[in-house]
DNA sequence: CTATGTGAACTGATTCACAGCA
DNA sequence: TGCTGTGAATCAGTTCACATAG
């Protein structure tokens, strides 16, 4: 993904507006980490404008972000060097900047399938429309529940996937669904033409290489935190066995 | 491999049970990357399990997880040997290992904190308990909340967070509040001895060191999706003024 | 004299490629 | 022969440390 690895590959020569090309280019190289700390910048930045701060230094905004301050200067630079030497960065350009290298300039039309318990609870996560994300359509396998205003938008059968994310220009599509249906769903959003996808349900999508998938699957989470809990039990047990530093075992924290 | 870096720390010499102390050791050593990875493929082969598939290979069970077939042996690796060279892996065999792995054998009491859009959806998910998650108790600081049962657990005032906490022996709490009040009930939760936590708040949580702490971050999702929506439409851009290869210039899916 | 921006060094994760075992 | 298990090589991400601009 970032670029530019090996010799003969991705070699950018006179395009024909520098400016573009540039943005094109950072954009590119910008590590998938680095882009998802980026967003949470961005957070914390909006919250300094509402308080009137106009100056962050990196050591002030790395701490609010639960970053350190190499590790944020590293980000922000792979956007460019909007940070003045002695002073720090001016909160609003920092804000624009990011907000222009996430995309965030333009609306993306946001369409949830499977409206149960977290479908309807995302329908009506204020959230989403007030960054950027209008929830524009709402789907679901239950012809009853047709026509149902949830959060304001009726819904609609998932048979007419296509049409109405065609219509609403519908860019993300959020699947809610149980795991079964998940992948069928899937498959429609992306016949429709959506191309990034937010996956709730606990499956592993296939899908072609253009689409952009990203999953939120709760019982992953828990079972990571459920591994630290177990490893945390066995040092202590390791502990209680051998002692910290008896027989040269170390415990790092 | 993780640990053993440097000369001078972390020696294990002659621990009292070297079955319980090779267990800790491989724990300590798995990349938390793989752990995330272990996770689902146990679900993978839960479905197995229930498909009646009693033997797979490296190539089948990593296709149906989605990576490729030397990150998933290597994955394996990481808690032991236990597939058969030339024929794979028994599934039983792995479900068993990983589980134990990841601590599942023990169960693991849930608090849900915050009853609003989402708490609900998540008080109300039948994936957690179905996977070793019990949710044990809710909390909301609405007194008209109190005592209302919801997924069957009647709501408790996030005051009582300590006492029904440490009662009911809460091992993770999950943050399903609004942002301002994220910080006061995740340090309720840390004095009440909880050391895991599940935020799903859009703040970035401050906690001791012996505290974990995953976040799902909607906006955060949403936005990553969002920086790909704009890359791919630079991209094309790029290409319409340039053409596929002209000026050398080769653009990588 | 301060705090950014960034090569260079390092740490961690992924992929390769093949030795070794059923 | 076929597939696992794993060192070695590669690649990505993080941290260091300092030259540089204000």
């Amino acid at each position: 993904m970032a670029a530019q690895r090996g010799e003969g590959d991705a070699v950018v020569a006179t395009p024909r507006n520098p400016a573009d090309a540039e943005v094109r280019e950072r954009a590119r190289a910008i590590p998938e980490a680095a882009v998802a700390r980026l967003a949470v910048y961005l957070r914390v930045l909006s919250g300094m404008v509402d308080q009137g701060v106009t100056t962050i230094s990196s050591e002030e905004l790395s701490s609010a972000a639960g970053v350190n301050s190499a590790k944020l200067r590293k980000d922000l630079s792979y956007i460019g060097s909007y940070g003045t030497r002695g002073v720090g960065y001016d909160v609003e350009v920092l804000v624009s900047h990011i907000e222009r290298i996430l995309g965030l300039t333009r609306k993306h039309s946001v369409a949830v399938v499977g409206i149960g318990n977290l479908g309807h609870a995302l329908a009506n996560y204020g959230g989403f429309p007030s960054r950027g994300f209008p929830v524009a359509a709402l789907f679901d396998i239950d012809p009853d529940l047709t026509g149902v205003p949830v959060g304001g938008i009726p819904v609609n059968h998932i048979d007419d996937i296509a049409t109405v994310c065609a219509e609403r220009e519908v860019s993300i599509g959020v699947i809610a669904t149980p795991p079964q249906a998940a992948q069928a769903v899937c498959d429609r959003l992306v016949s429709a033409g959506v191309q990034c996808i937010l996956n709730f349900a606990p499956v592993v999508l296939q899908v072609p290489d253009n689409v952009e998938v990203r999953k939120v699957d709760l019982a992953v989470e828990m079972q990571i935190l459920s591994f630290h809990v177990a490893r945390r039990a066995d040092e202590a047990a390791g502990e209680v066995v051998n002692g910290v530093g008896v027989d040269g075992v170390v415990i790092r924290p």
